[in-house]
DNA sequence: TAAAATGTTGGGTA
DNA sequence: ATACCCAACATTTT
């Protein structure tokens, strides 16, 4: 389910706690219970328990949607795909239902792997680039600049909706945050993207960072049956939004499928441009 | 009931 | 090589 805000958002909770939940760095892992193996893509499933075991986290940070934890030795990257979630809880609570991987830590707390979908998945890596590295840029990153967003753009000739989703070009958009992203840009999500202008490109550089701004400010959004504290479902300006009012201009939410995705825009603010679908 | 759900990947086509 | 379409993965919810 999540996307950058969101990820960012576990990974800020895991470092620093909330609440009652503890920060889980400098605890060490005492022992990894795998409740079921699918969620551990490398190395295989016997291997990453046994390394698991006895190493600390030192370090939780982002990159795109993958939470990144560096640990005493090498890194465990966790990505949440659909529907995962990571909670801390107090050691000793029985396993619920699609908890798939546990990890049992010191100081009487438990780190829990869950995922009705089964779609996320873990790594336990030397190096982070070897999972990250086919990633683009970072969105809120230092070097991602509107200029070099323009030459991304103009060095592909692919509809924007699709491109922004694709984690190679850019790394953390997802489909909540590229439509809101895209109508704050007023932009059109069938738009090619080699043919945007100069100012175009510019509302969409601010458009990406502010969506993913207020998210990241809002904790991330909560919707379907996982709920984990964001607000920014309440700020939603076209996703999910289908036949209610633009907050801007009045007309009605309209919702299609591209790249078979469900895809929300303002026909009046996010008018296509004439040349927009090519051919 | 059928459809849809914050995601990715692999296979096929042009 | 690039772009696009579809199916698949698995479960829950509306």
């Amino acid at each position: 389910m999540p996307e950058l805000p969101e990820v960012e958002t576990i990974a800020r909770k895991l470092r620093e706690g909330c609440g009652a939940d503890p920060s889980i760095l400098r605890r060490e892992i005492l022992s990894v219970e795998i409740r079921h193996p699918k969620p551990v893509a490398f190395p295989a499933v016997e291997v990453a328990r046994e390394r698991m075991r006895s190493l600390v986290f030192e370090e939780i940070s982002r990159r795109g949607k993958f939470l990144v934890c560096r640990l005493s030795h090498g890194y465990l990257l966790i990505h949440l795909r659909m529907s995962g979630d990571l909670q801390v809880l107090p050691a000793g609570q029985p396993p619920r239902k699609h908890d798939h991987v546990i990890w049992h830590l010191s100081g009487d707390a438990d780190l829990r792997f869950h995922d009705p979908r089964r779609f996320g998945r873990i790594w336990l890596v030397e190096s982070p680039q070897d999972v990250l590295g086919p990633l683009g840029p970072e969105p809120l990153g230092p070097d991602f600049t509107e200029a070099r967003l323009g030459e991304m753009l103009r060095a592909r000739k692919r509809l924007i909706k699709p491109l922004l989703l694709d984690q190679t070009f850019l790394a953390g958009l997802g489909n909540i945050y590229t439509d809101e992203a895209l109508h704050r840009a007023r932009l059109h999500p069938l738009r090619r993207s080699d043919t945007l202008h100069k100012d175009e490109v510019a509302r969409l550089w601010h458009g990406i960072r502010t969506a993913l701004r207020v998210g990241i400010a809002q904790d991330g959004a909560s919707i379907d049956w996982v709920y984990r504290g964001g607000n920014f479902q309440n700020h939603f300006r076209v996703y999910g939004r289908e036949g209610e009012r633009c907050k801007k201009c009045g007309a009605k939410i309209r919702r299609i499928i591209v790249g078979q995705r469900s895809t929300y825009f303002c026909p009046r603010c996010q008018r296509a441009g004439r040349k927009s679908k090519g051919k």
